[in-house]
DNA sequence: TGCAAACTGTGACATTTATCAAAAAAGCTT
DNA sequence: AAGCTTTTTTGATAAATGTCACAGTTTGCA
């Protein structure tokens, strides 16, 4: 069940068993079925989660009521609001589950904790810290570029939980609504053809 | 000189003198002359750079000669394109001095070496990269919202340094053209008579 | 298996933003 | 201060995307 977040953590660092212990002292699993919330916006986000199996989404209600998503988190992915988790505020995110999933969830004390006990530990979330800014930054560019554009970009990033997403969502994701994305989708299939 | 960096660093960690040494050893100071470059796309950004005095823009240019903006860098901000530095890729982006400006410039390899020496120097840069993580997290956010609110919310964060911006280059970072730009903001202003 | 609910596709039209061209304004340099 | 360059503004028009309404499709559940 550790398997997986063990996994993840020796493509970074490597652990001692009494590191790996530490750690998962202080991990417990948490199962949501489809649509139960991780988050929900107002709360202060206490956990960072590791998803070990299903997937989640993360997103705002703008005042119009429309949802904006901002982000997926499938397999092998620590998820969480990170200006709530570390500033201590309010989130304004609500963190879904978009079908029955299981995560390992770590509070933030005993995240700190383990970071003053065991710089390998901090080193590595430091290190996925970095790898998911980078993939970020490269979002920030993505959303500036035509809805086609993203799109493509899109498939090519995420093409292999493409199908476990439903329309709606992705065209969130992308900053365009249903309408659009059907309308691009047929426009690129036509073309392929 | 380098009382801006460690006034900075105070914010997050208390470092001994040894670990100050340590650090400064590896800074090398960098002055820039407007519009020279830090980073030109294609090369592989070898150095973290913390803006002591000035400003710099990040950009990509597209496909079709279109210069975007992702981020402006300025006082007490650390600036790299953090893909091309973690991975050793070569980068896509430009950045380029806004206006005369002073940087303290590290070394990959060295950061790596300090953060193996100190796991304090390791948590500065950690904390200070989540820091900039949640303000990205919201920069996606910020995208997806229409125009005018774009440059609403720009101006409540960056109001401070909006006029050692020129306005193009606004409107790049808002992802709008300069034309655009320049009837919101006659708009705006109409409005606020 | 069948029916209700949720999701997706399509058409007509509205709105936002981009593009192109040119004038006006601001900034630099000598 | 005059003249050159760069930036900003303005107008006319085009393109991209959104909105609303409704029909077709899929999905899940009783």
């Amino acid at each position: 069940m550790n398997e997986r977040l063990l996994d993840h953590i020796a493509r970074y660092v490597t652990l001692d068993l009494s590191e790996q212990e530490l750690l998962f002292n202080t991990l417990i699993l948490k199962k949501l079925s489809k649509n139960q919330y991780l988050l929900k916006e107002g709360d202060i986000c206490k956990y960072d989660y590791f998803v070990i199996q299903g997937g989640v989404r993360q997103y705002e209600v703008d005042k119009n009521g429309k949802e904006l998503i901002i982000h997926f988190g499938f397999e092998d992915w620590w998820i969480s609001d990170k200006a709530s988790l570390w500033n201590e505020t309010p989130s304004i995110y609500n963190i879904e589950a978009l079908e029955d999933t299981s995560v390992l969830q770590i509070k933030k004390e005993h995240l700190e904790k383990l970071f003053s006990l065991s710089p390998k530990l901090e080193h590595y979330f430091h290190l996925v810290l970095q790898h998911t800014f980078a993939i970020w930054q490269n979002k920030i560019l993505f959303l500036q570029k035509p809805a086609e554009e993203r799109y493509r970009l899109f498939r090519e990033m995420y093409g292999h939980i493409e199908q476990r997403i439903s329309q709606q969502y992705i065209a969130s994701y992308l900053g365009v609504t249903r309408e659009t994305l059907s309308r691009l989708r047929s426009q690129l299939f036509k073309k392929a053809k």
